[in-house]
DNA sequence: CGCCGGATTTAA
DNA sequence: TAAATCCGGCGA
């Protein structure tokens, strides 16, 4: 299996790492890469527009797009300046800011999936078209910072982007961290 | 300029 | 399983 494509590397290296915004902390434990012009999924599929354009531009900035009319998306771009990669944060842990973000995802009470989705984690976080292009790792705003890697990773298919030519089992772009109850759908995975 | 299909979530 | 609800990209 192809582990070793750069954004599949660097979708494995975002796993464990923290997400900051003010008191709130999250723990990434589920990415998807998405790749440039090459990957059918990839918004960047179609080459360089006005809403994919921090794909194209240097690493560690974030990439947010609105998806199904109420949902906002919230990837690390990866690649060089110039090139298109990204990769989408699928999933996390609450590690700090609990309330914070029970009060944002309208929930009474911590449970394993309170950020397991994607919607969920940039509700979590509070973010919006204003975080797009945003520096992950410049202080103030929304940081990302080192964290514990997992023990185990688990590797498949992306979810929800069945049109994907690119997508096989022999190149999973799906990664997941296989000690958190935190990621959904672990019967598609398998550990690497 | 109008249409269509989503990298989803939630509740019934 | 459907409804909520919006916009970018593409064809006309």
């Amino acid at each position: 299996m192809n582990l070793q494509g750069p954004v599949q590397l660097a979708a494995r290296a975002l796993l464990g790492q923290r997400l900051v915004r003010g008191g709130v902390t999250l723990r990434i434990t589920e990415v998807e890469a998405y790749g440039g012009t090459e990957d059918s999924a990839s918004h960047a599929r179609h080459g360089r527009t006005a809403r994919n354009a921090p794909m194209w531009g240097p690493p560690g900035r974030a990439y947010l797009y609105f998806c199904y009319g109420m949902h906002w998306m919230l990837n690390v771009v990866t690649g060089p300046d110039g090139s298109s990669s990204a990769v989408l944060i699928r999933g996390a842990e609450v590690v700090a800011g609990l309330d914070t973000v029970l009060a944002r995802r309208k929930a009474v009470k911590a449970t394993p999936l309170l950020c397991a989705g994607p919607g969920k984690v940039a509700q979590a976080l509070g973010l919006d078209r204003s975080f797009d292009g945003h520096d992950l790792l410049a202080p103030g705003g929304l940081e990302l910072r080192p964290g514990s890697a997992p023990r185990i990773i688990l590797a498949g298919p992306r979810l929800g982007i069945g049109f994907a030519t690119t997508e096989d089992q022999a190149h999973p772009w799906r990664f997941a961290d296989g000690e958190s109850g935190a990621v959904l759908q672990k019967k598609a995975l398998s550990q690497i």
